[in-house]
DNA sequence: CGATGCCTTGAGACTGATCAAATGTAGTGG
DNA sequence: CCACTACATTTGATCAGTCTCAAGGCATCG
C-alpha cells in the first residue's frame, strides 16, 4: 500500500498550498453543503484550523488512487471531479461518480484504511483536505460536525441505493434522462441555471457511469433532439422541456 | 412522515422484547463484526445498555418501512432481511440489499431523517434497537464506537460501489456468481460452509437484486448446473467448483 | 387431493452491444 | 494560419443477450 500522494505528482506543491493567503471556510459560500453546515462563528473557525490544506489539482490530475493508504477526506470547493475504478472483469475503466463542489470525497476509504477508487479532475479545482483523525477527533467536540458527517455518509448510501435501482430496472434513455436531471439539480443548487449545462465529460465516461456503451449515449442524445426534449450541441445542453425528460423517469 | 412502528404491527411486542432474560452483547459471538467491535469489557456493558431492544421479527415481518420517521439503527443478531424499494417508474419492488446476521441496518435513513426502503424478515429474526441519538453521544464518548460506525457505514459505501460496478458491466452469468460468491463468503464468515448454501430468497427477489428477470436467473442456475459448476435444487446450492465460479467473475 | 406459489423451459421480440465508417473538434508544430 | 494528428461524436448495419409471453412441472400446505 503506498502511501497517498495527493495531487503531488501532478506538479502541485500540497504544503504550499496551506499558505495564508487561501480564504478560509469562513468566506466560502458552500456552507449550506459542505460539512460545518449551519456552525456558530466560533465552531467555524476551530473546523477551518482543521483543514490542512486548500489543494489546487488542475484538470487531468489525480487527487487520490485505489489501494493508497487513506489519510483524509477531500471537501471540492470548486472544480469537477470523477471517481473511477477499473473493472476486475473486463479491465475497464468504469466510472462510479461525478462530483461537484461542496461535495466529499473519499468518504471510501475509511472502512479498509486505503481508498477504492481513482478521483481525477476533469477541471481545475480547489479541494479542502481534511485529514481523518483530526476530523475523528473535533466530532467528538463538536455535536454539529458530528451529525453533519453522518448525514453526509447516509445520504452518500441512500443516493447509491437511488443509482443501483436505476441500473437494475431502466431502459437506456431513462437513465440518461435521470442523470440529466439529477446533474442539474444538484447544478441548480449551487445557483445554476436548471436549463442549461456543460458537460464535463465524454459520452464514453457517461456510458461507463451508466452501463451503456458511448454510441447508445449518443444515440439517446439524439433521440431527445429530436423529441425536442433536449437541445444538444457538444457538450452544451439545453433542456427544452423539463417536464418531458421528468416524464421518461416516471412513466 | 408516519412514526416508526418497528415490528409491532406484525403482531411482536417490542418492549417485552427487551425484558432482563434477553441475553446482552457479552453472550453474543458477532463482536467480530458488529459495533462493539474490540471494545473493553466495560465499554462492552456501556454500550450493552444503548440497545433498547432486541427484537423479535417473525419472518415476512417488517422492521420498518420507507417514509417512516427514522429513530433507530438495527443490528441483526439472527436471521435474514431484504431492504426493498418500489421503483417510481415501474412501480415494481426491487430488492436493495440482502442482509445477515451482524450487519446494521438503516443507516441510509440518517440523512434525511426517514427511512428510504422497507426492511423485511427472510427468515424469523432477532434485531437490536440502537436509539440514534443515544448512538451519537456514545460515539463522542467511546473512541472505538465511533470508529468503529465510521468504519462500517463507509464499507457500506465501498460495497455500493462494488455492486455498482457489477450492474453497469456484468452478464448475467457474471452477476450471479459474483451473487452467491458474495453471498457465501459473508455466511462463511459467520462460520457457515463455503461450498453450500440455502437460498432464503426467491428467484424473483434475487432478479430485481441483479437487474435480471427471474426466467434468466433460472436459466443462468440450469447453465451453471449443466457445466458441473453447481448443484442445484430448488434452493440448496452446492457449490462443486468455487475455481470455476470465480473464473467468470474474473476472466 | 386440490390449490397455490415457485421454478423451469421454450419461442419470438426487442434493446442495446459490436463493428465500421464518416464527420467534427481541439491541440500541435511547422 | 494551416496542415496534421489524435480524440470525440454521430450514424448505420448487424448480432447477441435478455425480456416477454406462454406452458408445464414440482414442491408445500391446507
Amino acid at each position: 500500500m503506498k502511501p497517498a500522494r495527493h495531487a503531488i505528482e501532478t506538479g502541485r506543491r500540497a504544503k504550499n498550498a496551506s499558505a495564508s493567503n487561501q480564504p478560509g471556510c469562513s468566506d466560502c459560500d458552500l456552507h449550506a453543503m459542505c460539512l460545518p453546515l449551519g456552525f456558530s462563528e466560533h465552531d467555524l473557525e476551530r473546523f477551518d484550523a482543521l483543514v490542512e490544506a486548500r489543494l489546487p489539482v488542475p484538470r487531468g490530475g489525480t487527487l487520490f488512487r485505489m489501494g493508497e493508504r487513506f489519510e483524509s477526506v477531500f471537501a471540492l470547493r470548486t472544480g469537477f471531479f470523477k471517481t473511477t475504478r477499473v473493472a476486475s472483469s473486463d479491465q475497464r475503466t468504469h466510472v462510479v461518480g461525478f462530483h461537484m463542489a461542496g461535495e466529499l470525497l473519499g468518504l471510501e476509504g475509511i472502512g479498509n484504511g486505503c481508498y477504492t477508487c481513482d478521483a481525477l479532475a476533469l477541471e481545475d479545482s480547489l479541494v479542502c483536505v481534511i485529514p481523518y483523525l483530526r476530523l475523528e477527533a473535533m466530532c467528538r467536540e463538536i455535536g454539529e460536525l458530528q451529525r453533519q458527517f453522518h448525514k453526509i455518509m447516509s445520504r452518500e448510501i441512500a443516493c447509491n441505493h437511488e443509482r443501483i435501482l436505476l441500473l437494475t430496472r431502466a431502459r437506456a434513455q431513462e437513465r440518461l434522462a435521470a442523470f440529466l436531471l439529477n446533474l442539474t439539480r444538484r447544478l441548480q443548487a449551487r445557483g445554476d441555471s436548471p436549463a442549461a449545462l456543460v458537460l464535463r465529460m465524454t459520452r464514453h465516461e457517461i456510458g461507463t457511469h451508466l452501463g451503456l456503451t458511448l454510441e447508445t449515449v449518443s444515440r439517446c442524445f439524439s433521440r431527445l433532439e429530436d423529441a425536442g426534449v433536449l437541445q444538444v450541441r457538444q457538450r452544451q445542453i439545453h433542456i427544452l422541456d423539463r417536464d418531458a425528460l421528468q416524464g421518461l423517469v416516471h412513466p
